[in-house]
DNA sequence: CAGTATCCGATGCGATACTG
DNA sequence: CAGTATCGCATCGGATACTG
């Protein structure tokens, strides 16, 4: 990278640094709370290593990231300067638009189940959930084919931390959710309500009562 | 272009369209009141035809811009769709971010003296202009040798319309103003206010009156 | 885990020339 | 004026392998 347009202008300067690949897909996921290289890689799955080690030594050259030596002893610790949590403003006026005008652009490639049930995961609103532990299973059909790895996976909400699974962790499961991915994927994203799409496009195998309090616990 | 980040998030979806070289300075032009397609290269004269017309199809072909047949026969007219015109909150969020973070990045060959000028005629109060026309000079130093040809400018401010000019229109000028360019710049995007630089940092010569009237004229 | 190193292919893009 | 066409280089970035 290192671009420059030759300009002053402040839009142009901003986009010198975030007009790059990747580069608003990393900002986003610091956002989220991502702090790790892997946490970053976990939610930009396609990105390249060597890329993203690329992204964040140029944010931290534009004093947008910080990266600091882990407490212990392992690793780094990567996190949003002033400057990088300033962006939040422009994240969100990017998601806004996003979300209003490249819902029909979205493409079956595009359906990734980890990155879906990863998003649930964030949204578990931990106040809300009951003293046991739940275990949901999702079991996505209209998967992409370099993603049906993740065509199958649990979703543990517990008191302490809610955990995502790839393989099955062992425990009973109370409720599993079945349906095309991209149905999903519309309720996350709101387009669709829960209400509407449950019991049609999203099928429910197991315990009523959880089904019925799910949306509330994951803030559809 | 025409990438794909394999990811439904409306962050992504809208990034991969906006987060590519050139297309937010652009979409800002096109917010700007450019029409034409020289009026974008006006505003962003180092892009080059080619990689402008890629842009603009990508655009058209993401429903931001579309292009008419102009009325007159020649040449096409460009102009922001619904879509596009939604894309003003993102790019203030961009422009707002790049002002209190990238001043201090602004480089000298990002100086440009002709995109300073274009970018006060725009500013041009057109109703708070007097009844004769007024002829300013400027006269840059500190310009990037890639731009001396534009290093001495005049503003034209009529009743009717606001010109810029590279070459002496002839008329006798009322106000000639020198100085850095840098100087300039930090008073047009707000750094510094223009009665502190004003006599220091940036000289006058000529009718004091019209020296006085000016920051109001260009809303400075 | 969190990178680094190397390679090589794709393509983005600038330069230049041409056109209705 | 508003593009189109072609070319060739530079670099971006993906794949793979290696490392403390």
């Amino acid at each position: 990278m290192s671009v420059s347009y030759g300009q002053f202008c402040p839009v142009a300067k901003a986009s010198e640094i975030l007009a790059a690949r990747w580069t608003p897909l990393i900002v986003r996921e610091l956002m989220e709370g991502a702090c790790s290289f892997n946490d970053i890689r976990r939610g930009v799955p396609l990105i390249s290593r060597a890329v993203l080690v690329a992204r964040l030594r140029e944010l931290q050259a534009h004093g947008i990231v910080e990266r600091r030596q882990r407490a212990g002893g392992a690793g780094h610790q990567y996190g949003l300067t002033p400057a990088g949590e300033a962006l939040r403003a422009v994240v969100a006026a990017l998601a806004q638009w996003g979300l209003t005008y490249t819902q029909d652009r979205i493409n079956h490639s595009d359906l990734d189940p980890a990155l879906l049930v990863w998003g649930l995961r964030r949204r578990v609103d931990m106040k809300a959930l009951p003293d046991r532990r739940i275990v949901v299973r999702f079991d996505f059909s209209g998967v992409p084919a370099s993603r049906t790895k993740f065509r199958i996976m649990w979703l543990i909400l517990g008191r302490s931390s809610v955990d995502v699974c790839m393989k099955d962790p062992g425990f009973p499961v109370d409720l599993t959710l079945r349906g095309n991915i991209r149905d999903y994927v519309d309720v996350y994203l709101g387009q669709v309500r829960w209400k509407d799409a449950a019991g049609t496009a999203l099928h429910f195998e197991g315990d009523r009562q959880i089904a019925k309090a799910l949306p509330r616990w994951l803030q559809l």
